[in-house]
DNA sequence: TTTGAAACTTAGATCGATCTAAAATTTTTA
DNA sequence: TAAAAATTTTAGATCGATCTAAGTTTCAAA
């Protein structure tokens, strides 16, 4: 009956009392360092802590007051580095607060997210950092608000009624397409894939944007397979076009490196014979070679800004809803040149 | 005074047994689909469910019963994509058996693993996963066993005394030299970096194993820097040995990505003037060119594997300690080639 | 010595579920 | 039709903390 005998040696606050001659009242006023205890007494009761190897039970204070100290966090794709370097933002951010992040991988899929959902709030969570799935109705936002549950966008948005973090995606397309402008290119492809959602639209509209605003040729988008490993077989795509594209802008590292990969299966070098600029620069981005120029997102960066914006939800429900989007900054390295004039 | 507010609207399950005319106790059997209540007022109570919008809350119900669904995860890095692809796993059988995750990060750091390891027990989880951060006592597995803390040992194991689940690095070792042994080469080289831990020990061991079976020259063991970025720089290291090495072996993919780019700057052509093996394949493997030979680890499913033994661990701690340790799988490609005798 | 304020300490209710043991109801059996 | 058995339902204690409101001590001032 080893359960039952772990059961009674679990030490309590009352346990902790007894051993020092307190009253539990006095001994959760040491554990929550009140100002009213006297030094003496604290030192007794910290003391009878320590010698009985007391561990504090969050769960049972929780469920006199409000705070679980408990966060969500729902991503569609942990695999994706992408995401696990924005995790990793929130979960340093959350745990230098003291709190304890519950992760969760909705797969891009709505009916798993909403359930995700639910168990966080059977969970009793203080609040959720969510990317939310490709198709999720703008009506989750009003459920939000009803649960009256503390919850911050990241990544994509889906209402501009609950606080966002993200990144300024259409400037970053300017910045791809004015680079590679300046180089002299005109035109110029953006390779696309995955499920379609606000970061996903907004950066196709800052391409066609920035296209335009440079008076190029309207902008040739590509949509490639979901899978890595399908990229670079698909790298034809690219020269199926009317009109041969002399830089291909990808919609994220994924494609990027299948890309990479694919083109140099087609015998052509990057930089020379075709040029590429990269999204969502993550740490790979150094290792690819030519070395990959791109625009870079920061998603450590933004994890912990997501975690800010929580936090002070949390403290302030009423706040009005805050929208952070930060700057990109494009990082020249050496898979862009000049057009080859001859194609 | 929303917060008020926000209190009182939080249905309970007395709410709903008054809204349904039955007993807490009855609701409550409702809940967890005891067969003991009469199928007329199980629906009555669980449209008094709906109609209220009851949320379970797992916390109340955890002071009562020994469980909280809820099971901790340790990893040294979570930037690292193989750990992102572990944490997949794991995230992905847990979340399948109800349970959730409360992820969290050691930096492999001691200290910082014994404050979240103690914020875990707070939390009152039913078990960890964890992947031992470098330089943890043994005494660690003494004190989980005090703790009466069900502990699965991940990637990297401390004692004997627990669970762990990992790979057969000796074994995968074995291959890559045997793999390189018969193309002729009869110089190969380690390259490591990061901390020491059994992972580490164990790939090194394996080596100098397999290479003395082999009647080969002396292992040699390149250690290089910890960051990616620094890595491609270090490249010279591999030919500053008394002996050049005509292969190399890379402790995993992050080595991998640096000394493939190192090599291409140096001019070198991998698969003619150098072969690389690499260990740890994670996705991006395919998408250096030429395509990266290496052993295989399967990340996912070890995490999927930890959580399969942690929970049947907790189900019943007083299991014999089970290891688990999974074959590696060497993927042939193209970074392989006959060594060049000119050297 | 009494009084009042300041400094500490505490009894007991409370949060929202589960569990036990017993009560109420229905069905079966004699 | 009454007793026994089976089926449902429930009151009230309980888990381990926090909170309120009230009780003690201590000590300086009157």
């Amino acid at each position: 009956m080893s359960l039952e005998e772990r059961r009674k040696s679990r030490v309590t606050l009352l346990d902790v009392a007894r051993h020092a001659n307190v009253s539990r009242a006095t001994a959760s006023l040491v554990l929550r360092k009140s100002p009213l205890v006297g030094s003496e007494t604290r030192i007794r009761v910290e003391n009878a802590m320590r010698d009985l190897g007391y561990v504090y039970n969050i769960g049972a204070a929780r469920l006199r007051v409000e705070r679980s100290q408990i966060i969500g966090a729902i991503v569609p794709n942990l695999t994706n580095p992408f995401f696990a370097e924005l995790l990793s933002g929130i979960e340093g951010a959350i745990g230098a607060t003291g709190k304890v992040v519950i992760l969760a991988n909705s797969g891009d899929e709505v009916e798993r997210q909403e359930m995700l959902l639910r168990r966080m709030r059977e969970h009793g969570v203080d609040g959720v950092i969510l990317c939310p799935a490709a198709c999720t109705e703008q009506a989750l936002s009003d459920q939000i608000a009803d649960w009256g549950m503390p919850v911050v966008q990241v990544l994509r948005h889906i209402s501009r009624d609950l606080d966002y973090v993200g990144v300024d995606y259409a400037a970053g397309m300017r910045q791809a397409v004015d680079y590679l402008a300046s180089l002299g290119h005109e035109t110029i492809a953006f390779a696309v894939h995955g499920p379609i959602h606000s970061a996903y639209q907004e950066r196709v509209d800052g391409f066609h944007d920035a296209m335009r605003s440079r008076a190029l040729e309207p902008g040739m988008i590509i949509r490639f397979p979901a899978q890595l490993g399908d990229i670079a077989e698909a790298t034809h795509l690219l020269f199926d076009q009317p009109k041969r594209p002399t830089a291909v802008i990808c919609f994220n590292h994924i494609v990027a490196l299948g890309l990479s990969a694919g083109l140099h299966d087609c015998g052509l070098t990057i930089g020379r014979d075709i040029s590429l600029v990269g999204f969502d620069d993550v740490a790979d981005a150094e290792a690819i070679r030519p070395k990959l120029t791109s625009v870079a997102t920061g998603p450590v960066a933004i994890g912990e800004m997501a975690a800010r914006l929580l936090v002070d939800r949390i403290a302030d429900p009423d706040l009005p809803a805050r929208h952070v989007v930060s700057d990109t900054i494009l990082h020249i390295r050496q898979s862009c040149g000049r057009p080859d004039r001859k194609n």
